[in-house]
DNA sequence: ACGGGCGGGACTGCCCGTTGGT
DNA sequence: ACCAACGGGCAGTCCCGCCCGT
């Protein structure tokens, strides 16, 4: 679930080695202990009804402070600590891995983590994702996102052929992680999360097999 | 491009056959008209920096009215009259069809309807999707929901497991489109879109074709 | 106490006669209400420790509302019914008097206008005005505006020299309104403004007596 | 272009003479390169829309030290290097000079300076004065309260009618910079400064002869 | 159906006070 | 003593909802 990134060039620009781990620790901190009681309110009463006054008098905070932590009010679902992470762990991948299987990996590892710790509150916010429209398009989004950035980091070759087919792929396998996701949410969190996502990736390679190749134009 | 459908219960209350049809037309034109001079103020001065107000005013009517034509300013952008059209649609493909090769048809003909009428004004709004955040999340949503209502009323026995696979395929064809339209963006329409989505759910064919259906468990 | 007109054209637009005036009149009347606590309270309190929302729920409206009636705090103390009254005035001056002698007229009608109807709150005011810098500012411009007005609608042909030495005068006036003000607010409102004003004028023209007219060269 | 001092007292705290001159140098320096670039940023996309903290990464500073040297944006225009000077210049002045020629005087200095060095920054600053409304009001206040200095300097025995009737002129004369600073700024800067000045003098002394002494009593 | 009045909530920008680090 | 980071407060704008009269 990546958040996109508007202006945090300058956070992460490291001047001096030890503030910057631990102000940004600090930061980290803060920003789990607003969502959590973001999410808890939300779960109490709905996510309209909960207005960010509400959530900032919980967490012992002001309203503009908020802002100062989660750019808008969807940013509070959607965020998760592991999002920055994703670049470590496209480095971490085997140099020969094919770019397409290193995405499946990675797709298989970052909801592998985010079910491991926190399985209670990945289900609430999913379910907040599933059922309010704004941020169902929110997440679509960051998905996407998501795609395009672990594509243009795997592709070996930028603008070549072969970064679309790549993209595409992405892309595709972004679309399954929703659908599996949306599973998870019916049963209640009772399947496991990478085991929705394989066989959802199978079905759908079986259903990309029906489809021939050789397309014949429109009219 | 389908528009998700908040409150539309009230449009669909005068069950007379005669007004109906009128009625309905009228409502069109008015539509229509709002959308080419809120497009006309966006590509002035930008999206965010046109106020409802001012698209109002440009269009003759009271901010109040402008809400009753669209649900929000971002279905201004979203919409177009050939939405509604997509269950003639679906109904009219043949019944021996295999339902995957009726979404990608279903998909073609959209996409070339579209392009084929308006073409500038089409360029213009998918200008917006790709350069403004939130249309971009709501067009994400909107695709989202088509392809789950595509494969809904395809699937010949719902919730089995050929739904799963029928909903994953209008999911990653409808990635494809999403992409394709950002092609399109980025040479400024000057090849035709329907080449490119054919294109590209050939390069998407031939990514899947590279997984290995077996997948192994995490670590 | 001319209030700058940002973009009003819509309010006096006079498209159905009936309902112009009166709905006009209901909005000065709220107006009038408005600006009636919030001077209560500047009194009390202060003015920067007043804050909307207080003048809000004094006056058992929303803060959203305030503004749709004042475009800013600041206007809330500028603001007076007669401003857009002056147009009236202006017509009203017979057409061969001098306009420089037209210009202290409607100077001295405007204040003694003021003066006569609500002396208490037209001293509320003015003590803000001496008191607070950012209202003394707003109020400067507002006079330099009045003045650029007059001086516009008096010149009898634009664009001449004569719009230059009109503009001048009107605009030397209004720091003798400035001025006269200032005294007035000095002794609490005992003294007649408008003596206080012609009085300034006179020395005024004293002063500029002393200043010989064939300026040399800087330097 | 005189700017109020808000909360200058802590400048002129350390009274030692060694350190004063140095520090405050520097201090001019500082305030002339942020000024610079905000200058920059303002011509290049408009004073509304530039914040403080582009204006502060611009300068290369933090936002917070961005209001040790302007206490507000505001003034970032309006100040000039030249404000502080004027005491000096008022006590250089002859004293048996009459003070009223002594104002016109200290203008003429003031204006030559200003125009001589950075003509091109002054007209950036002049433009943005009469664009921006805000900026307009605020450099009124500052001329009033440049006005109101002068003659209290000039004023050979305060509280006396001399000086309202110097105060008044010295008003006056304010609003003949202000008049001729709009002029100069509509023709480009291709008219000297102090011709346009001059000129006004002579038809502000014009029109104000047009104005008989003796005036009759309002109603 | 349309217009208008009003309310409310998200969000931004300016500005200030404090703290901690150099 | 200067300065950066942080948190807070308030003005102001915009989207969008509801209710009323026509």
């Amino acid at each position: 679930m990546p958040t996109e990134a508007r202006s945090r060039e300058k956070e992460s620009r490291p001047r001096d080695p030890p503030p910057i781990g631990l102000r940004e620790r600090k930061r980290t901190r803060t920003r789990l202990m607003i969502q959590a009681e973001a999410l808890r309110l939300f779960a109490a009463h709905g996510y309209a009804e909960t207005t960010i006054e509400a959530i900032a008098e919980a967490a012992a905070i002001s309203p503009r402070t908020f802002f100062r932590y989660f750019p808008s009010k969807e940013d509070v679902v959607l965020w998760d600590e592991y999002d920055p992470r994703l670049g470590e762990l496209i480095e971490a991948r085997p140099a020969d891995e094919p770019p397409i299987e290193s995405i499946r990996a990675l797709i298989r590892e970052t909801l592998s983590g985010l079910q491991r710790r926190d399985r209670e509150q990945l289900l609430a916010r999913v379910r907040l994702l599933s059922s309010v429209p704004e941020l169902r398009a929110r997440f679509f989004e960051a998905q996407s996102g998501g795609a395009k950035m672990i594509s243009a980091a795997l592709a070996p070759r930028p603008n070549l052929p072969d970064e679309r087919q790549l993209r595409l792929t992405a892309a595709a396998l972004s679309a399954v992680v929703t659908d599996a996701i949306g599973q998870w949410d019916e049963d209640d969190g009772k399947t496991d999360l990478i085991r929705l996502f394989d066989a959802s990736v199978d079905d759908l390679i079986a259903g990309m097999r029906q489809l021939h190749s050789d397309a014949t134009p429109t009219r």
